[in-house]
RNA sequence: UGGGGCGUCGCCAAGUGGUAAGGCACGGGACUUUGAAUCCCGCAUUCGAAGGUUCGAAUCCUUCCGCCCCAGCCA
């Protein structure tokens, strides 16, 4: 691999280029905001992080490093109702997992409790914010529809001074929830609904995690995030499309504060990816409803499942850089995901053979007691990764799907009376099926072909159809295989409702008779490795020591189950 | 029927008045001791629709159609 010559970052050339980049780059390039670019990513403590936000961090982290600016973590730690500890820990992992840092710069919006609070005094004092004692079902009728204006609460017009007090009090705790709010003093009739008297501050008697009982009232996300921004001079506020409709109220309350260089918020599309879910709160759902094992199931499209699952960081930062970032709603074929994984693990995964559903093989013209060992190669693609020794010996177990007893047209593998290669080894011929009492095959009987032992000379290469691969009996170790299919059988999952209703009840099968070769016997938690002809899979933490088990990460691409899916067709109607 | 957005190949996406990039998927072929990988080849006379401006329009104008978001003291 050539290395980059020194001498600093070069523009790579398939850098993306979408608008907010152009944007940025713009601003740079006219000295607006003195051409610093300093982002944000802002998660809420809430619920784990999925591929959707893996999309915002890519381009929050990216634009930043790109334009030789920082991005900042912030956490949006302003509803004590719905945040905890144990989701800030997951999101800092799994920021760190796709290989992102923010150095010393974590903070969170209730760092800025007290600065925020002092704002809220300024607003008052200017005369552009009030305390209102509507309860919140008439704050909804004064609010008026999409179609009609709003009208102003009775208590909009309050001296100053009785709104400073009332504050206070409100902060002291005299109040119980809901008694009063904060309101922005803008414009009832606005035909934006956003900017009728937003909310800015409501009483919440509950403990937060980071500031505990210190506060009972705490600030809306429209009140503190472009204040946050502000405080931490950011220069580009990146965030999706449903805030849209909110940015002329981010740019009316940082207008009312006098802030030297106010932030730009711009919005892009959110990723929608078919057959699964990308909201926290649909995930919510699905942990809490007990549907999944956990926020880290490995069907879950979040960080932590994905990982779980197998795909590799650079995998997910690929597929963000190559779905791109635009204001057009789409949805994003999951096929290309596949496509990320597959790419770099097969650049990566060790090659190992891995029997899913066994199948004995006895090899009678094979010496009972004789044990070869073969040469087989880690990975095609990397000389580098070497070889390794396979047992091989008369008793043998293959896949299931390798043996056909009525071979259907342009089958390959093996079948009464067919000669199949196996991996590194022999090529065999199949001349007895052994089934049991209820016709079940328990055991094919083989000869093999003793000139073509992989690797010994040109008369070894005898060409056959098909190469199958295969585990010695008696070396092999056993192991659980996970394998994963879709979440959900609706493409748009909770678009018509019943989210729950549409999970599919087989996304989830564990096979317990695997076996695997012995190479794997000590293989830890998290290496991923292609299982010939299979796919690849991941060590799940869930293993211990003499249990293996497996996580099917993804298939490889599979052209005889292509095949045999039209023929099937073909014959039915 | 208020406001804010979006509509380019099955999916994602370039394109910013000069004659439709690329990726995924798909189809065909080569190679193959992974039916994998790799490599070739094919895949939008057309840019939601209709008018208009222009020598020239996906790009400008007009009208229409479709889809998404907003009436939390959620973010």
């Amino acid at each position: 691999m050539a290395t980059k010559p020194a001498g600093g970052p070069e523009p790579a050339p398939s850098a993306p280029q979408d608008f907010i980049r152009q944007i940025v780059a713009e601003d740079v390039r006219t000295g607006r905001l003195r051409s610093r670019v300093h982002t944000r990513f802002p998660p809420e403590p809430n619920g784990y992080l999925h591929i959707g936000h893996a999309k915002a961090i890519c381009l929050d982290f990216g634009v930043a490093e790109e334009f030789g600016g920082l991005c900042n973590l912030r956490f949006d730690d302003t509803n004590p109702a719905k945040e905890e500890v144990e989701y800030v820990d997951a999101i800092r992992r799994d920021i760190h997992w796709l290989r992102f840092d923010w150095g010393d710069r974590e903070f969170y919006a209730s760092d800025y409790f007290e600065r925020l609070y002092a704002c809220a005094v300024t607003l008052i004092r200017t005369g552009k914010a009030y305390v209102d004692s509507l309860t919140a079902d008439e704050i909804r009728e004064y609010r008026g529809t999409l179609t009609e204006p709003g009208r102003e609460s009775p208590y909009r017009n309050r001296p100053v001074d009785e709104n400073l007090d009332l504050l206070e009090r409100m902060r002291k705790g005299e109040f119980p929830d809901g008694t009063h709010v904060l309101r922005a003093k803008i414009d009832m009739s606005s035909p934006n609904i956003n900017m009728r008297d937003p909310t800015l501050y409501r009483i919440r008697h509950a403990a937060h995690h980071r500031t505990g009982d210190l506060w009972c009232i705490y600030p809306t996300y429209d009140y503190a995030h472009p204040l946050s921004d502000a405080f931490e001079e950011i220069t580009h506020s990146l965030c999706t499309l449903e805030f849209e409709d909110h940015r002329p109220l981010y740019d009316w309350v940082i207008a009312q504060l006098d802030f030297a260089d106010p932030p730009q918020q711009i919005e892009f599309a959110r990723l929608n990816l078919l057959y699964t879910v990308t909201s926290k709160r649909k995930l919510a759902q699905i942990v809490v409803d007990g549907r999944v094992s956990g926020w880290d199931d490995p069907r879950l499209p979040t960080l932590a499942g994905l990982r779980r699952r197998g795909y590799t960081p650079e995998a997910i930062r690929d597929f963000c850089q190559r779905i791109g970032i635009d204001k057009s709603e789409g949805v994003v074929d999951l096929a290309l995901l596949e496509h990320c994984v597959r790419e770099d693990l097969n650049a990566r995964a060790l090659r190992v053979m891995g029997i899913l559903r066994p199948i004995k093989v006895v090899l009678v013209s094979y010496p009972e007691d004789e044990v070869e060992e073969l040469e087989a190669v880690n990975n095609p693609e990397d000389a580098s990764a070497g070889t390794r020794t396979v047992p091989f010996s008369r008793e043998l177990y293959i896949d299931r799907d390798d043996f056909r007893e009525v071979p259907p047209p342009k089958y390959h593998r093996l079948s009464p009376g067919a000669e199949v290669r196996l991996r590194y080894a022999y090529i065999i011929k199949c001349v007895e099926v052994v089934k049991d009492e209820r016709g079940e095959i328990v055991e094919l009987r083989c000869t093999h072909d003793s000139e073509t032992k992989s690797g010994s000379g040109p008369q070894a290469r005898r060409k056959v159809k098909g190469t199958i691969h295969w585990v010695s009996a008696k070396h092999a170790v056993p192991a659980e295989v996970r394998l994963y299919d879709r979440l959900f059988i609706a493409e748009q999952p909770g678009r018509d409702g019943s989210l729950l209703d549409e999970l599919n009840p087989a996304s989830l099968q564990v096979l317990t008779a695997c076996r695997v070769e012995p190479s794997l016997a000590a293989a830890s938690a998290g290496s991923r490795y292609q299982f010939e002809r299979l796919g690849y899979f991941v060590v799940d933490p869930d293993s211990a020591p003499g249990r293996l088990v497996f996580n099917r990460t993804v298939t490889l691409r599979d052209t005889w189950a292509k095949i045999e899916q039209k023929q099937r067709g073909e014959v039915g109607d």
